[in-house]
Order: C-alpha cells, then structure tokens, then sequence
DNA sequence: CCTTATATTAACTGATCAGTAGCTTTACTT
DNA sequence: AAGTAAAGCTACTGATCAGTTAATATAAGG
C-alpha cells in the first residue's frame, strides 16, 4: 500500500514502454529491471493493461504540467503563448530520448476505440484542444474551437514529423504555419 | 517463384498488420490465416520483418497511386489539387476499415532510425513532400518544399486526428487550415 | 519408367508471453 | 515473545513467439 513504490514502478515502466512500445516490453522484463518479483508487481497491477493505464496517467500529468509551465513562461500573451509551445515541442524534440508520443503510440498498438487504453491516449489530446481552445478565446478568436484543432494538427504533425525524421526541423515549420493560422484567426 | 503467391501473401499480410499491429500479429497467426504452411511462409520470406517490409512497400505503392490519382480527379489546377488533398484523406477516414496510417504505426513500433522498417516508413513521407513540393513550384509558391512540408504536418494531424476519434472532422479542420497556408505562400 | 530438384508438410526447437500457486520473510499488535 | 496479516520470493502454468528439421508430395528431364 505504500504509494511510493507502486509509483517508482509506474515511472520505471513509464520509460521502457516509451522506449520499446508495449506488446514489445513484456512483465518480465519490467519485472527484471524494476528488481521486484512477479507477485509484488501483480500485486500493484493486476493486469498489464493496469499498469498500461497507470503508466498513461503519469504521462498525461508530466506532459500537460511541462508543456503548459512552458507556454507560459515563454509566452507573455495567449496568442505569445500559443505560438511558444512550438518552441516547447523544439525544445522536446531535442531531448535526448525523445521517440515520439507515447499516447500516439498506445493508440497505434491498441487501435479499438473501446479499448481503455486507446480511450485513455484520445482523452490526452481532448484536454489539450480544450486548453488550447481557453487560450485561443482569451487571444480574441472568434472560432476558439476552429483555431485550437487547427493547432492540434499542426502539433501533432509535428510530432510524427520528428519521430521519423523526414523533416530538419518540424516544430519550426509548424510555428510558421501556426502564426498564419492565428493571423488569420485573430482578424490581423 | 511464382509472383502471384507471393503477391497474395503479402497482401494479407499488410491487411492483418493494418488491423493488429505488428508485434501483435504472429507468423503463425499468418499462416493458419492464409492456408500456407509455415516453411513455405519462410521461403517466400526469410524473417518477419521480411514480410513486413514488403507489406510496407505494397502499401506505399497502393497509397500513393490512390491518393495521386484522387488529389489529380478532384481538384483542376496545382493549388486546387493540393487543397483536394484534404477531401480525398476526408474519404480515406470515413473508409469502413480505416485505422490511421500504416507507416505511422511501424515507425512507432520500430524506433529505431536505422531499423529498416522504420527507415521505409520514414521513406513514404518524403517520398510525399517531394511530390507536394513539386505541386507547390507548379502552383507558384515562393518556397514550395517549405509549403510542402507545412500540408504535410496537416496531413498527419489529421491523420492522427481521425484515428484517435478527438475531433468529429479533422480533414475538414486541416482543408481549411490548409487554404489559408495557400493564400499566403501564393501570395494571394 | 526412373532420377533429381523443388514445394510443401507436420512436428518440433528454445525463448518468451501474461499470469498464478505455494511457501517464506517481514512488520506490526498484543 | 507470540500471533497475525501483509508483502515478498521462487518456481511454475499453458499459450504463443520466431524460426528450423526432417520427411513427404510433386514436378520436370533423361
């Protein structure tokens, strides 16, 4: 029942199913590089899928807190700070284990939208078109939906643009497309 | 020898890859589907990623014939087939069996750069900014593989867009961001 | 008809899959 | 110190993984 453990072990499994998908990393070998014993783990997760979904969880809440610190303190207005998460997702892309994103992934390897784990990566990007969509409103969109899944695609793209590597520099070719798109939203 | 089997082996197999994923779908779930035995699936194909990487190129070749041919029907000039780009992936999503985008998957279940099925994969999507950054020239952008690579980012937003189910039309959203990216590389 | 090369087959390999059974250790209560 | 309950462990389950072996069916060439 102690949280820390059966959070260490979320974590732990966080960074190996990002780094090798998910039918790819098997419990044992979660299992062998976390240290703990099969039961324990079946203990804390009663199913792979849990720990699929646990795992999730904590990358919804580490992504959404990085990015939008980041799009605030890069950005001094809503539509500065629209525009300055194409400077978080370069900054992203640069990391050193950066393999793309993870909910993309989860979607990919489980592709039935009544699949909690598939509902669990969709419920990730909602959030972001409804952040997104505040700021939009805030900068004086008229159509802050419109404009927040415009920008949704545009980051998105982005995002598998730099997984594959087709493109030098995708988060700076979805910043200039941004600033048109919101030129044009915001009537100037 | 006989292209014909081969041909048809691989097509099922892209069908099943398509539906499952890859690490999902087992060489023995492939045989008992296609009827073949299992040494006659190894000597078509000598490992799975093999297989794969022919499924892969049967559906780079199938895609871009379809989507070429469709951007060519539906839209008259240069910038009318780059817009029509969006209405043929509008037609694509409402497919009956439409799960996202093949490459996609493959790149985020082989990471790996220099893995082979994620370089193919990597390969499709230049293959495709090459051809809408010749389009973009005829259509008389200033700098069309810049243009070229900012549909793209549309393309795949949408693309994931639609196969996570966040947004009700997501090639319609992308249609639209995409004419204002138009007006302003074409300088109208 | 007989030989030889090619396709195809069922049956198997050791490794790994997700998940469990049964026993031992730890830690807390009294 | 004794009793108890949770948490730990090793060792296992049957299924499936990718890939192979050795034997059988089929075909063409002499």
């Amino acid at each position: 029942m102690r949280p820390s453990k059966r959070d260490e072990l979320v974590e732990k499994a966080l960074l190996v199913f990002y780094r090798h998908g998910f039918h790819a990393t098997g419990m044992d070998k979660l299992v062998a590089e976390t240290g703990i014993s099969k039961t324990s783990m079946y203990k804390h997760f009663s199913a792979k899928e849990d720990l699929i979904l646990a795992a999730l969880t904590l990358r919804d809440k580490q992504f959404r807190r990085w990015l939008f610190r980041r799009m605030e303190q890069l950005g001094s207005t809503p539509r500065g700070q629209l525009i300055a998460m194409f400077d978080g997702l370069k900054e992203w892309f640069a990391q050193e284990g950066f393999q793309g994103c993870l909910f993309m992934k989860a979607a990919a390897e489980y592709q039935k939208f009544s699949d909690p784990i598939h509902m669990k990566s969709a419920g990730h990007k909602s959030i972001l078109i409804g952040y997104f969509s505040d700021i939009a409103q805030r900068a004086g969109a008229v159509d802050p939906d419109s404009l927040a899944r415009r920008l949704l695609l545009l980051k998105e793209g982005a995002i598998v643009a730099a997984q594959l590597g087709i493109t030098k520099n995708p988060a700076m070719d979805a910043k200039a497309a941004a600033k048109i798109l919101l030129a044009d939203a915001l009537g100037q």
